[in-house]
DNA sequence: CAAAGTATTATGTACATACATAATACAATA
DNA sequence: TATTGTATTATGTATGTACATAATACTTTG
């Protein structure tokens, strides 16, 4: 007899993670479909659906239309990370946030970054380099390109009291992005900003966005040493 | 008058998402709720609502009962990525993988190893270091160390014909896991495994997984120097 | 007047039904 | 025999209804 009662699709999803994980149902297999899951669990297809649905999104379920449901060969686990606002990473670790305008110049870009947004190398951009403190140690050195064009109001915009990525991340929404992380040896400019040395391991994240077809931004973020990305599946 | 017609919950989505996109809905506004927008669009509540749950999984939209549903003030961009099986990542690249145990032992977790999984120091375990080769070139340093209870039959597996990472994640399926990224430089034993100079930087990925209550694995990869890890969203 | 209780409201979910769509299997045809 | 057409099937989605739940607003009560 069931201890545990299957009446919603977070129990139906339960009960079909408990058959993959105790290997009743093996990787490859077909699982029963909808209808006969939904007869079995006394449940309507929808709710089978819905949590099938759910799996499949997780990596674990293989659906295809009239082939069915298999579970997954390669259970390529998919995690979520969030992509974080600066100030509010810093300050959930209970530290101090500060930040500091290092430079600032509208310029044309250069050809990396040009080649990198697929834009011409006379594109008026906006090149903002700042640094984010925590607790007054340096945290996050950033080094952005932004298509002017493409945001408007961005000239008119200090980045005093605020930094460029939380106000482009309220203002300069964008539809779509690329973000690579990678691991990179400090720099002489980067070691003396982040008060590291030279040559220090330095994690980094690339991110590019666009917004439709237009490019907005190519950022570049330098952490720290010792930092830290967490998530979990 | 309207270019696209609303009659599926993908369309509602584009179109809610334009409407944050062209800021005629600003971070923070309470919109329309779900039977209102089931009017206007001319749809059924369910449509709205798949569509706004859709968004709020995304991040864009932050939903409370009672409350209603906000445009996010921070639009934090959820961005998923895949725990890559590495053969199938070497693979994909177009090269050859290769897999080399150096160490396979059965021995009692060290003191690091057992508080990180919550075990007594004496769980017997088996610590499994190996390296991955991609066209003949070190690509991944893997070091594990598995909670022998937890996984049925690995002692009766040489992982010399497939690897511990992919053995485990057919076999040892688990139900959550804690994932963290960051950046190292190269010991002088990854540096040399790795055929790297003394203090690279090195992609370090350390993974902890658990089945229900009951510690699974812990890992540390650690990547050749230059690898990326690359997702869009 | 504060605390406790109650009504209201928007989202969350369940269900039955219906039809759409993609992929497969099988039959018919050149 | 190869190809084309057709039936079948499992998932995908839309709908209307109903009720659950959480959070808020309001009212009653001590």
């Amino acid at each position: 007899m069931k201890v545990t009662e299957i009446n919603s699709w977070q129990s139906v999803k339960a009960e079909v993670m408990r058959r993959i994980v105790e290997r009743i149902w093996l990787p490859g297999d077909l699982v029963p479909n909808e209808v006969d899951l939904a007869e079995e669990f006394g449940v309507a297809r929808a709710t089978v659906n819905r949590a099938m649905r759910d799996l499949a999104d997780a990596g674990l379920l293989e659906r295809r239309r009239k082939a069915g449901t298999r579970v997954a060969l390669n259970p390529t686990r998919k995690a979520t990370l969030e992509i974080p606002i600066t100030r509010l990473e810093v300050e959930q670790r209970g530290w101090i946030w500060r930040h500091a305008i290092l430079e600032r110049e509208e310029s044309v870009a250069p050809v990396v970054v040009a080649s990198r947004l697929g834009l011409p190398v006379d594109t008026p951009m906006l090149h903002v380099r700042s640094l984010h403190y925590a607790n007054s140690h340096p945290f996050l050195y950033e080094d952005r390109w932004v298509n002017i064009s493409a945001v408007k109001g961005i000239c008119d915009v200090s980045f005093q009291t605020i930094d460029a990525n939380e106000w482009l991340v309220q203002n300069a929404t964008f539809t779509r992005g690329d973000i690579s992380f990678s691991a990179a040896n400090a720099t002489a400019q980067e070691a003396e900003l982040l008060e590291a040395s030279v040559g220090a391991a330095i994690f980094v994240i690339d991110r590019t966005t666009w917004n439709g077809d237009i490019p907005v931004t190519v950022v570049r973020l330098a952490y720290a040493p010792g930092y830290r990305m967490h998530t979990e599946i």
